[in-house]
DNA sequence: CTCGTGGATGTTTACGTAAACATGGACTAC
DNA sequence: GTAGTCCATGTTTACGTAAACATCCACGAG
């Protein structure tokens, strides 16, 4: 029941009768002689229809279980798609109806813990209605990777589109979101713009800051994601207020790129300073090298030094020691963005404004009472 | 360059004019009269056609790039296509040249390393190939999931698949491929019926547990992952015949589920056991609740137990120690996926044969001379 | 000067589906 | 008994594209 060659259409016909097939040459070159018809040709309702002695209409009546066939007639349809093993074409039908029951997903990268776990919750919700997700990256390195995305988005095999990025990184990949193609952008903040879902990190930032500062430390130090980003930016910027309003010195960030390993890099900064006792670490990756770093700087966590992460990946609870940190509900974000772009889509409308999805802090053994 | 809604057609014309102009519907509803047109009427060749004053198959060509057009002409229908903000209609294309330019990927989670690497490489190695990739999750959660991912698969919206899963539970989920469909499989044992691609875990694994043996520890214990995994299971086979080959101890494997916290708990079984100086661990995330259970449990790594993990996960440089493992070509992987398929897809034939990608040992500080 | 040649462009057609409309037969109401 | 109604099914058509075929014109060779 899965296989692929094995089933050879019956009705098979010859290079002469056929001469259109496409990529007919390469193989003509090779064998030097009869070119086998290239793509065999579907099963099509025609075919089911003359087997079963209806029309076609009324095979797609039964294809798509309109109301008003008989059911002798009905049984006898599908006893022919069985039987041929029809599938419908789903270019035809999005030719005809003008939807394809897809949408697109433009994304830089699948190495963030955020994007991947919104992408599985936007390709389930996706599936439960029946939609379909395709996947378009838009690659840094190469430009034919770009011009890739560019050229699907423009022929436009999507009914909507989500935006895993920043909005403002799309020009800098020059991709031009197709006219008439509704949007949903996650981790932006062009609420003015578009319908932006996200989770309210400016929230979950100040519980993380207002937790440290709670169990009596004097201030709290930044490990900041990288400057071009500007979910980096947001958690230093309510990092930067939480710690203004409470009256408390701000200090200079240190600053990493999202990895373990340039988390740990900075940690060694931080870590050489003996003022430093508490730290807000961007995510969680940077704070698995910041511990690592105060581990082999010989400063304890959290005896010395208090951690705290923003993410909650999985192995969070498992760093040594487990990692206090905010916890991001990425499948309610993935939902909302399924939920909304087929909204949009439906009524055909454009939305704006911004969508928070409520964080909050999971408390486990990295952060303790400020030393004395 | 790169918006939806402010890029608003130059020429812009009255709904009345034009019913099909873009965003004509939103006004017609504000305007309170017309019932609007459920979806605007996207712009055809026939329409750039038109207003360059010349027929649709010459558009067709200047879109194609193909000769034999005049440069006046060209430029003619360019500015027109500019001008309409024309699109080329993939469902068309498709439907008139039987090929989608799609790859589906099938798979169950994007929860494990493996999964997301291999998706990352294949997504870019499809772009560069100008080929989009559709998302198939089949959840288990719910019969809907599936049920959805069944119908896209039946509709074959897509020129080739590759499944991100063994094969065997394509049967559990129901799914069926279509016949026709070229397939590629990662992460299975199916090289008698697919074309396979898969890392040498076999010999990763033996690397890792000589590893272990040339440090001089006596046997290797191993920390398994679930028995439905044919991953596991291969790595617990591999480790097995090591031991055996090199004539040493086989004891009960200790099992999780590839999460951390499984690790933890396993681990803590394992740390009990003075007997115990090298684990062997299925993947990073057991390592890594391992290391934790070995850490709560007083016992040094690596000076009283060596660990070894498997992935290589970018944070494992990155735990407490570093964790030594076994490194896996994901974006390798991917890259042959896509060049099998679509290899399999132009040539028309189904290849069978396993194509292994070598793996290697990455030696940290999670292993040491066995203690005496 | 005429015919042939070839290049530029136009016309026809088919891809598979499904909406809209047409047909024809059975049954009901008077 | 006849007209009207409704239901099952058939026929026509359009969706947008591109291959195949047709046409037309300019230019060169004889």
């Amino acid at each position: 029941m899965s296989q692929g060659l094995d089933e050879v259409a019956p009705e098979r016909r010859s290079a002469q009768e056929d001469p259109g097939a496409a990529s007919a040459v390469v193989e003509a070159h090779v064998l030097g002689e009869v070119r086998p018809e290239r793509r065999r040709r579907r099963v099509s309702m025609a075919d089911v229809a003359r087997l079963a002695g209806v029309s076609s209409q009324t095979v797609s009546r039964v294809a798509n279980g309109h109301p008003g066939v008989v059911d002798e007639t009905r049984r006898l349809v599908l006893g022919a798609m069985a039987e041929l093993g029809y599938r419908p074409n789903s270019a035809a039908r999005a030719l005809k109806s003008g939807e394809f029951r897809t949408i697109g997903v433009i994304l830089f990268t699948l190495s963030t813990t955020g994007n991947v776990r919104t992408l599985e919750a936007i390709a389930s919700s996706a599936a439960a209605e029946g939609y379909a997700i395709t996947l378009i990256p838009v690659a840094v390195p190469t430009q034919d990777g770009v011009r890739g995305a560019f050229t699907r988005l423009g022929e436009l095999a999507v009914d909507a589109v989500i935006l895993l990025m920043e909005v403002h990184l799309l020009d800098a990949a020059s991709v031009s979101l197709p006219p008439g193609v509704q949007v949903v952008v996650a981790d932006s903040d062009a609420g003015d713009q578009y319908s932006v879902v996200d989770t309210d990190q400016a929230d979950g930032t100040r519980q993380a800051v207002a937790h440290l500062l709670d169990l009596g430390h004097r201030t709290v130090h930044h490990l900041a994601g990288p400057e071009e980003s500007f979910a980096a930016e947001r958690r230093t910027a309510a990092w930067r207020r939480t710690l203004e309003e409470a009256g408390c010195p701000v200090l200079p960030v240190e600053r990493g790129d999202w990895s373990a390993e340039s988390g740990y890099r900075a940690g060694l900064r931080l870590a050489a300073d003996p003022a430093c006792t508490a730290v807000f670490a961007a995510n969680d990756e940077l704070a698995l090298g910041l511990l690592r770093a105060l581990h082999e700087s010989g400063r304890r966590v959290p005896e010395d030094v208090s951690v705290v992460g923003f993410d909650d990946i999985s192995e969070a609870g498992s760093f040594l020691p487990p990692l206090t940190t905010v916890h991001q509900d990425f499948a309610e974000v993935g939902r909302r963005c399924v939920e909304g772009v087929l909204r949009q889509f439906r009524n055909d409308e454009h939305e704006r404004g911004t969508h928070l999805v409520p964080t909050h802090l999971v408390v486990r053994r990295s952060t303790g009472p400020a030393p004395r």
